[in-house]
DNA sequence: CGTCAATTTATGGTATGACCATTAATAATT
DNA sequence: AATTATTAATGGTCATACCATAAATTGACG
């Protein structure tokens, strides 16, 4: 019988805070603008050498999700401000659509609500719940201000609950195009209050269904989450089409 | 009158030894697969401390040019392997199992199926076709010896079929560690002609549900192969394994 | 009192030098 | 001849000190 080898995990230690940090950010626990601890404090707090957090924090640099300040700190970057991002510049030569992003993430996370609703423990299912009151009470409260990192979060938490290592490599390593690339038009989404509310209440099914360990209502609850934004973007953009021909005159 | 000023150079040391060394690999003086000269040769070639080589040649490791392999030096990297390995290495340390692997493809795939079933124009159905009798022949003439990379390029021209570039970007970065990470297992499952029929059979479904342009059956047809691969792998040794997957499965 | 320059402070950038970890080549052992 | 220890080369980490820059504070001066 072929004995499963133990997957020994040699990591540097740079990654590892790299990893950290970059969970940090996807969380949306460091929001763009934010300053992040300065080297010295991450050192310390970590139990590593200044040179381990500043490989760590150089990569972020890199890869345009932190940027310096010399005399002042390190911040994250406003997604805007990295547009530059080499898998998000590919898929604009390639002509890619909000649709074609939504069509894939339809694939992947329908999937994955159904594996989750099968594996999630009991602390995803907090976690979960955690994201989804966070966007209540951020809908109740500011009523049309709801950051779309909110949004994110839940799905990388559905993500974390599957257990499988192979699809949250993929939903951290594409969260770029998969969510970056459509937080502007997000936030014409949630000018709607309606909209809010309806997406509330689509996560919100999502989540029973994971909590009541349904992956078939789970990943059709997905589905129609997925579709909603979907037929709005289709909706709003003819809507704008529209308003252009109308309008063909000055500003 | 407002003259154009100089570009000022408030340089840092590690971005100009990371200049120079861009410049150097741009140039062709570093070849792909060369050796870089080692961080401490250069940081006294450079009169620099190493800390700053390193900085630089960080810089560069995480924009794909160069590739670091610990005791043993610094190479420059081909194009071609610049987009590939980081996903296959991080999984490698994260234990990623086969059955992972297939779980994700269980999403994307049925999915992309389905969007090929609408999608696909006649020539996608003439290479579909072709990969299919291709498979088919060489499964008659060599018997037990089929290349992977067929199996591959039957998938690969779905994916394509699908007409989303986000879907063919992904599966692009997908192939190597879904595929050529998995070639010694899939000579497993080839060296049992009942199972290369089996596949040959699960193929030909597929392309059929394609070209009679039945979404729902051909995502189905697709659950129904990753599944069979999936079954075969969790218990390959189990000689009734073919029994297991003949019987009602309910995804 | 207010303005502007000097000082302080916080933070990233660089410099040294030592040691750890991994790998391939080499020597030693059987 | 094959296997096992040793060594050497190289990237990874650590610790400490100091430099460079930019904001905040202070203080002299009008």
């Amino acid at each position: 019988m072929k004995t499963v080898l133990k997957p020994i995990k040699p990591k540097r230690v740079s990654d590892q805070v790299f990893e950290q940090l970059r969970e940090l950010i996807y969380r949306g626990e460091l929001k763009p603008g934010d300053q992040v601890m300065p080297e010295r404090e991450l050192s310390l707090a970590l139990g590593v050498s200044r040179t381990t957090v500043r490989n760590a924090i150089n990569k972020l640099v890199v890869l345009g999700l932190l940027e310096h300040q010399q005399g002042q700190g390190t911040f994250v970057r406003s997604p805007e401000a990295r547009d530059r991002h080499p898998l998000a510049l590919a898929l604009e030569t390639e002509g890619a659509t909000l649709e074609d992003l939504l069509e894939v993430r339809m694939g992947l996370e329908c999937n994955a609500a159904a594996l989750a609703a099968r594996r999630a423990t009991e602390d995803d299912i907090e976690v979960l719940q955690q994201s989804l009151e966070k966007m209540e009470t951020a809908f109740r409260h500011k009523g049309n201000n709801i950051e779309p990192v909110v949004d994110a979060s839940f799905h990388m938490a559905i993500a974390h609950a599957t257990k499988n290592p192979v699809h949250i490599h993929l939903m951290k390593h594409f969260h770029d195009f998969l969510f970056i690339g459509i937080k502007e038009n997000l936030r014409l989404l949630y000018e709607d209050p309606r909209n809010i509310d309806a997406v509330v209440e689509q996560h919100r099914s999502i989540f029973q269904a994971i909590a009541r360990r349904d992956p078939d209502m789970a990943a059709s609850a997905m589905r129609l989450h997925i579709r909603f934004v979907m037929l709005f973007f289709r909706d709003h953009h003819s809507k704008a089409f529209l308003e252009k021909v109308r309008a063909p005159v000055a500003v």
